[in-house]
DNA sequence: TGTCAAGTGTAACTTTTGATACCATTTTTA
DNA sequence: TAAAAATGGTATCAAAAGTTACACTTGACA
């Protein structure tokens, strides 16, 4: 247990959370797709994403909302907010590749909220993280047309691999940005004139800044 | 003092947190228009309201973004995610009518957290209301149409008046859902035809739900 | 009392986005 | 391997929203 842990316990200082972490919770590994958190249920546990990614959205009609992604190190706010209220979930997480995450019995949450200040700040941490980033979204979605947003998107996941590819399919983009397919592929197919990016199925490479 | 604050120290039960309150708070009244928290200032007190209304929002251009309203017995996410993390404000807060609030240094804020219950629920809570307030407000600029978030913005204000009377202009109307006045009368004018609204100089009657 | 700012009504036009439809490829799966 | 599903390109049309312009009303106040 001890080796995945070894980055997230850093957040976590004090030796007897350390060993409540160690007693009460479980690692546990998701693989690609898996539904990690499913709309209308109630929330028993936390995951804490130690690797991999978690794509967290809701589902309106047949379109979705993205929400966030769940970083290492990071943990789900719906989750922590509906285990806090012990609600049901109002969202979807899934397993954007193979995921590994530290698993919190939500009871605890609030026990060690109260007794131990570095698992507190990571807590408030998260709401704040999570507001400001759905903040950005709000923003952007009431003020930039799509092709703004577009790129923003593409260039911030770019920008997270050397060279440049964000491997996601027009469909996904439409998800995650809120709107439909052909849109997606009419602002692409732009940008690729304009020489922006280079298209590929299911791949894209974003070409300057 | 105490008068003010007989309603919201229903949330803090606490003997040793009324005290610390009495001792460490005072109440500030603001008048209509006056600016509560000032974008890019940094944040020393978190004011909590105990009668009024404040209206927290962002300047983007000439464009504004409404965040959210803090009613009675609410305080400001923003000031108190900037207070935990000693950041300036990106955000602004001004009364919306005569507006007491009861000011809270904000270092006691998280001393507060970990040492009283009631407060800790009290903090959690401001942050889990208002991330929901977001969702909901970015859902729908995401999807749908200026007509129905006009008229669910309309049904909302009046369900807090007895007469459904909500005095408001139609420029922040636009302000306050991001577009532009010319939008908003037209819209207006077509509820108003088709028997929804009442028309008349800063003010909107809402006839029915 | 006259001026000015704020508030409102509305027309005409453009831009952006959404909806539908159809086809061609590629990949997955029965 | 054949069928089905996913992916992407593109054309056409419609709807929604933004833009600009101008006129009229009301109320505040110099």
């Amino acid at each position: 247990m001890k080796n995945e842990l070894k980055d997230l316990l850093k957040f976590f200082p004090e030796p007897e959370l350390r060993e409540q972490i160690n007693e009460n919770c479980e690692i546990r590994t998701f693989v690609k797709n898996e539904v990690v958190v499913r709309e209308g249920e109630y929330i028993k546990v936390l995951p804490i994403v130690t690797s991999g990614r978690l794509r967290v959205f809701q589902t309106k009609e047949l379109r979705q909302l993205l929400l966030y992604y769940v970083e290492p190190n990071q943990t789900c706010m719906m989750s922590l907010s509906a285990g806090f209220f012990n609600l049901k979930s109002v969202s979807q997480a899934i397993a954007m590749e193979t995921t590994k995450t530290l698993i919190v019995p939500t009871r605890l949450v609030s026990i060690w909220q109260r007794k131990y200040k570095s698992w507190n700040e990571f807590v408030i941490q998260t709401f704040k993280l999570r507001y400001d980033e759905l903040l950005v979204n709000y923003e952007s979605v009431a003020f930039e047309h799509i092709d703004k947003r577009l790129l923003d998107y593409l260039q911030e996941q770019a920008s997270s691999h050397p060279q440049r590819y964000v491997v996601i399919s027009h469909q996904q983009l439409a998800n995650d940005l809120g709107t439909t397919r052909v849109v997606i592929s009419r602002v692409l197919k732009r940008f690729e004139s304009s020489g922006q990016i280079n298209l590929g199925r299911g791949l894209i490479k974003v070409l300057k800044y």
